[in-house]
DNA sequence: TTATTCGTTCGCTAAAATAGAACGATAGGT
DNA sequence: ACCTATCGTTCTATTTTAGCGAACGAATAA
């Protein structure tokens, strides 16, 4: 193969990510025939597609996907270089965190308090569903994501999880229901509650729980949020099934009160990076503080 | 700033590499003209020469070396896809282990144990004297070193230091001086001794230990090299000074027999990368089972 | 069906990269 | 001190590459 044309494969990279010649050419201010001709060209010096022509628009090939994440490694370096010669200013590039949309805030917050503190990082704190997390992070649009469900890891995948902490789930009560006992009795027959959403594995491991001790509960609400949830445990009066981390402040200032835990059922928190992407800076420090701040 | 060639950076990238035009253009098959006109051109869009040309040869500005670190990052990683495309296997590049010359070899070994059990991976093992090492990692010529002297971290100095291990220095005797007791005492005041070179920490803190016990000690040899004090302790039938697992083998079969530790000397062992490296997707898992490997 | 959108192909032109020769500076040898 | 080989720069002519615009075809929307 003859040597790598560079600019090829910018025009290339500019091309995929976007999805459409002809956008991508206006915003070069090019035309589409030499943006399309260069991409040709890109191609058969590879020897092999990298778009299906289908229909009237491109779609990436099984390699193309490939080249592209080597394409993203090597100009978002090159955006930052020139970013760096523009400005002067050796530019840390925002670090963007991806966060499962219905965990808990306060995790989140905790996870980031590292770059609250210095303040030399921007972030972006991106919400979204498990799946468009996981797109998102498999297009480069995320450095990490949070979240509480395990990915499969390994070289081949592409991604990798990392077990940041787990949080016992625990029986949370208002403070007028302070004095139910530490251990499940006849008492918390008469409860109503507020539970995780069905989808959950919290819930799995609440309705366990309940056979178990042939407790029948008064299931109020549910809510696969946890900000939502917790704001069912504040204002409902009712008691509430969730990691204590979610309610930390009410638990603090006693208007909510933890009654005990239900064993062996965790959530746990995990990052997820990709394996092969450059890795912003900052990240490994952020991980590595959440790893030994769980640990303490 | 008109927008980056990655054609002329990626001729700097060679040239800087290099250190050297003439050549570099020889083995881009390409003029020594064109070269030259290439790197002015790239000097010009960044408004700021990357060489200072000192005499006859090119030497690199300060902002040439911080675009030297991205160019190396950009083109690390376009070499990778070449050699994907070319050959049709995503190739893991070889990790390049730098390793302080007089740094024992059962050490290096067991960081490396994890590369040699699963064999996917080719690395170099590359024995150079201290600063020829953070040349070689400050040029992007090694992925780590491995050494025994901490270099200053920090984000500025561009480098990294990780403890991996610290090692109690031993007095080493051969087998018919098994008697010796576990504590200086008289009976040690007679013998001969193999200790580290002068300039080694590791002798500075049997000098002083010396000194707390009287004890003056019968120099006979002296080495740098742990490979070489290896030697020495089993040949030379003489006491040594050096950490147990320099002679691990020698201790197992009976050969020598550690009599006692020195208190408070340590041999530390780093590992020491760049901060702002692509970093080989090999290392991290390296780093990590030799942390927990000497908690264990 | 007709208009519109999107990508490709084909000449032609403009821009760029490159070779080669001439030059200046420097380091090494005598 | 003088020659000589080495290394990088500059200038001009030439080749190579990139890019524009128009024409085209195929797919989608109205």
């Amino acid at each position: 193969m003859a040597r790598l044309n560079y600019h090829h494969l910018y025009y290339f990279w500019r091309v995929a990510k976007q999805g459409n010649l002809t956008a991508t050419a206006s915003q070069l201010a090019l035309s589409q025939s030499a943006l399309s001709a260069q991409i040709s060209q890109l191609e058969h010096t590879i020897g092999q597609p990298l778009f299906n022509r289908v229909g009237r628009s491109l779609v990436l090939t099984e390699l193309g996907r490939t080249v592209l994440n080597y394409a993203e490694d090597i100009y978002q370096r090159g955006e930052e270089l020139q970013q760096l010669l523009s400005q002067g200013t050796p530019t840390v590039p925002s670090l963007k965190i991806g966060v499962l949309s219905s965990m808990s805030r306060n995790f989140v917050d905790a996870f980031i308090k590292p770059l609250t503190q210095g303040l030399d990082v921007h972030f972006q704190l991106i919400a979204r569903p498990q799946s468009e997390l996981e797109q998102l992070l498999a297009h480069h649009q995320l450095d990490v994501i949070l979240t509480n469900r395990e990915l499969a890891s390994g070289d081949d995948v592409g991604w990798q999880s990392q077990l940041l902490a787990r949080q016992a789930l625990s029986v949370i009560a208002p403070s007028r229901l302070a004095h139910l006992p530490a251990e499940v009795d006849a008492s918390y027959q008469q409860q109503r509650w507020v539970v995780p959403g069905a989808a959950s594995p919290l819930r799995a491991a609440f309705e366990f729980f309940c056979t178990q001790h042939q407790l029948r509960p008064e299931i109020i609400a549910e809510a696969d949020d946890m900000a939502m949830l917790r704001l069912l445990a504040r204002d409902s009066g009712a008691l509430a099934v969730m990691p204590a981390v979610v309610v930390r402040d009410e638990l603090q200032s006693g208007l909510l009160v933890k009654r005990f835990d239900l064993p062996n059922a965790f959530e746990n928190f995990y990052a997820v990076t990709l394996t092969r992407k450059y890795q912003h800076p900052r990240l490994a420090e952020l991980l590595q503080a959440s790893y030994f701040g769980t640990l303490r």
